[in-house]
DNA sequence: AAAGATATTGGACCTTAGTCCATCAGACTT
DNA sequence: AAGTCTGATGGACTAAGGTCCAATATCTTT
């Protein structure tokens, strides 16, 4: 089954191996945008659906390996296939620590790298519709009121309203009001739910990668 | 800082590198106990504190990578650093996704293989704290009866009494005292806990090493 | 057949949670 | 100065959760 809508980007100072990766992607059924260096990569690469990023190790400026580090820091993170004319082990160990889906050394089978870009473009797919749900929830989370945050903090714990009130010395009644507008916004009907919710939001936006 | 009573086991069918593996590590602070071949390995192996487990890639009967499946399908994992003096990188790759800590192609640098070492004896202990809990969740839903497992299956949802009552077809009535029993067999006192609780329950051991 | 675990239910009662309506005060904006 | 947002409260109720005591029905094990 092929991921619909799927881009693969490119990034490899060789001209010859761009147009040649190109040509293999496309006959595959994805659509493909090539750079020949980090930086224009980093400039404009925006794409709404799944996406994988084939990169090069060796590139004179911004390296591959220093591209993956960019990438997992900032939360445009996609998952990254790496090709190289002179890789070593240390380096290979590096990128897949740091979660990179294959490393490939040139020339390579295409069959692998047609295999890796599946698996990546899977990878993003699932991290895709994990981001969105993290995101909803954060939406959600922020548009509470600081008090109704920690209100909130308190009532995940298990917390009694009354000993939440205690806690905040204020009085059982308002802890209620704060409490049920919590539930509105996060638009939950159930403590049980609710502590599902907040759990996920401490899932970081680079774990998502697996 | 040394991880206290850590153990670190060898297997490789060189004995030179037994032999100097076992000096180095010793030196190190650590107890060592090295095997000759895969199999030995798995027949004794137990430990109860943190331990890891430097491995050959390449050795006649089981070979390393294939322990690694073996101890990855039994929940005995524990971390691992291979060594191999010819690895190459589709090796290595599989290796490190299947979660190794390195992959040190022989002769290897004492710096890093100590390194290693250190960073699986972390991976093990915060492994083993994880599973400890784990256990203890396991007890406890295993001393749930049939029904009782049922109705938190419920609870959990965030389900009112009447519902899981209507549900079960069976009275609001009996639905409180499971879930009183149910409360009390997991030693919460609110239902957010057992949210917590049950959420981890679904953890599997081969993931806790990271 | 007796014992024990499991499942079910009722009654009585108390505690918590949640909601509707209404009020009041301080901070910030327009 | 008027309007808005946020926070804090009270009264009055309804619904839901939880507990103690007690009873009954199965089913399995000894």
């Amino acid at each position: 089954m092929t991921v619909e809508n799927a881009m693969v980007f490119v990034v490899d100072d060789d001209l010859s191996v761009r147009k040649s990766l190109d040509r293999l992607i496309r006959s595959a059924g994805f659509a493909v945008e090539t750079f020949a260096a980090a930086n224009a990569f980093l400039e404009r690469h925006s794409h709404k659906g799944p996406s994988c990023l084939i990169l090069d190790v060796k590139m004179p400026g911004v390296s591959g390996l220093e591209l993956q580090e960019k990438l997992l820091s900032q939360e445009y993170a996609m998952p990254i296939i790496f090709i190289t004319g002179h890789g070593d082990i240390p380096m290979t160990v590096k990128a897949i620590k740091k979660g990179a889906v294959n490393f490939l050394s040139k020339p390579f089978d295409d069959t692998d790298l047609l295999d890796a870009v599946h698996e990546a473009l899977q990878r993003d797919t699932k991290a895709r519709t994990i981001r969105e749900k993290l995101e909803k929830i954060h939406r959600c989370l922020e548009s509470l009121t600081p008090r109704e945050y920690e209100i909130l903090t308190y009532v995940i714990t298990g917390m009694l309203n009354k000993q939440i009130a205690y806690t905040l010395k204020i009085s059982e009644k308002t802890v209620k009001v704060h409490r049920g507008r919590v539930m509105q916004k996060m638009s939950v009907g159930s403590v049980a739910e609710l502590v599902r919710l907040t759990e996920q939001a401490h899932i970081k936006p680079a774990e998502v990668l697996l």
